[in-house]
DNA sequence: TCACCGATGGTGGATTCCACCACGACACCT
DNA sequence: AGGTGTCGTGGTGGAATCCACCATCGGTGA
């Protein structure tokens, strides 16, 4: 909405961080952004590890976070931020509509969520919402999260039942990493990463590591990141 | 927005079509063109088949196409554009450096193939370097591209120089089979099905059999078009 | 004939998988 | 406070698989 009769004129504008793999949606967010006089954009990062350095040091507004940042989904970034107590609001965009990712991440500390495909021009609107305190989420996606409440049904695919962790590292196995990659890119132990993926496997009643990897290829390629 | 008629340098700029499925993407890369005074974004779409009767309504002289368009893979949209004759120029941007969808968009007809990750600036680059008779590759899957074609076979996707047997098994490995299944379906020992996968691999420059399989499953897939 | 390749199969060592277990942290219930 | 559950992190040991060589046999082409 355009009720913006606290504008205090140009003197402190709202900094933004923004976090994104993708340069070309980093500029298409800025360019939005660029096209509101109290709004700018402070910094900007494409992994979770920089962006956590930045946003710490720059103290910004509001970070905007894509989820399917390429190491450390973001997720983490997130649980990361909300976690030190004062930082910024926190808006998440997706190229996944998974009402999945959007659970996790308000729960995460999240304050809004918007599906890069449903943006035509609500970018903004989630901003001044978040920014107002409120919590936001994507049209359809809400739509989505309420009947499904009401319904009690939840079962997409059984993905629904993977923990964060699982989830993480069922994106990464979909992607082609090994085992041993896994553990290294996340510091931790292969067992550790094994044991991840036999609760999968449970979880989603898969037999063996081959049907795994072809599930989580499948998946991956149909919500593409 | 900023339609201004600029025809006085330039008489006739060059019209661009631009086809994602994100927004943000789309203004990222209208952002970029719109720095360019001889170059103009001439019509939008978010889907193949509207992009289709677009372009051929429109006639731009060059198109930039996402490979993962959500409905049809953008693939044909690239196959029907070259089945044209004198359409535009394609340029395909890709979150994947995969090789495989490279070298597949190539042989469908674009002219160009970038990666969303490693464009910091160089989209323009690709512009240019397209509509001036060139095929452009992001520089790291240049690089990839070369190395493989030096060091092992020269492939399209390597597949045509598997034998019968070899495409059959990996066909089936595409399904998910395991080797164990595979042996009991073709009557065959383990080890024999394990030689070939050896083989397949070495045909196909793959390290280990995780890439085997994923590789499997992805062709699997998208020779369904 | 000879050299090569495709299909089949093997051996042995490295790696990975997998079932089962364990412990600490935290949440939720009553 | 206790009890119960799940989550994340690790481990162990045996089974399965992978993988780099190697071998045989039959066909095909120089």
């Amino acid at each position: 909405m355009s009720a913006m009769s606290e504008q205090t004129s140009v003197a402190q504008p709202i900094r933004i961080a923004i976090v994104d793999d993708h340069p070309l949606v980093r500029e298409g967010l800025a360019a939005r952004i660029a096209t509101q006089p109290d709004l700018r954009v402070c910094c900007e990062a494409a992994d979770p590890d920089s962006a956590l350095a930045m946003i710490r040091a720059r103290r910004p507004d509001l970070a905007i976070v894509d989820v399917a940042l390429k190491q450390g989904s973001g997720l983490d970034l997130v649980k990361a931020l909300s976690g030190d107590g004062n930082g910024p609001k926190m808006l998440v965009v997706s190229a996944y509509d998974e009402e999945l990712f959007a659970e996790r991440m308000l729960r995460a500390g999240a304050h809004g969520y918007v599906n890069k495909q449903e943006l035509h021009g609500s970018v903004l609107e989630a901003i001044r919402a978040v920014l107002a305190g409120e919590i936001y989420l994507s049209p359809g996606l809400a739509q989505r999260l309420a009947s499904q409440a009401v319904s009690g049904r939840r079962s997409a695919q059984g993905l629904e039942l993977l923990s964060d962790r699982e989830l993480q590292i069922f994106e990464l196995i979909g992607r082609g990493a090994g085992t041993r990659a896994i553990a290294a890119q996340l510091h931790l132990s292969v067992h550790t990463i094994e044991s991840h993926r036999e609760h999968i496997r449970a979880k989603l009643n898969l037999r063996n590591g081959t049907e795994l990897l072809r599930r989580a290829v499948l998946w991956t390629l149909e919500s593409r990141a």
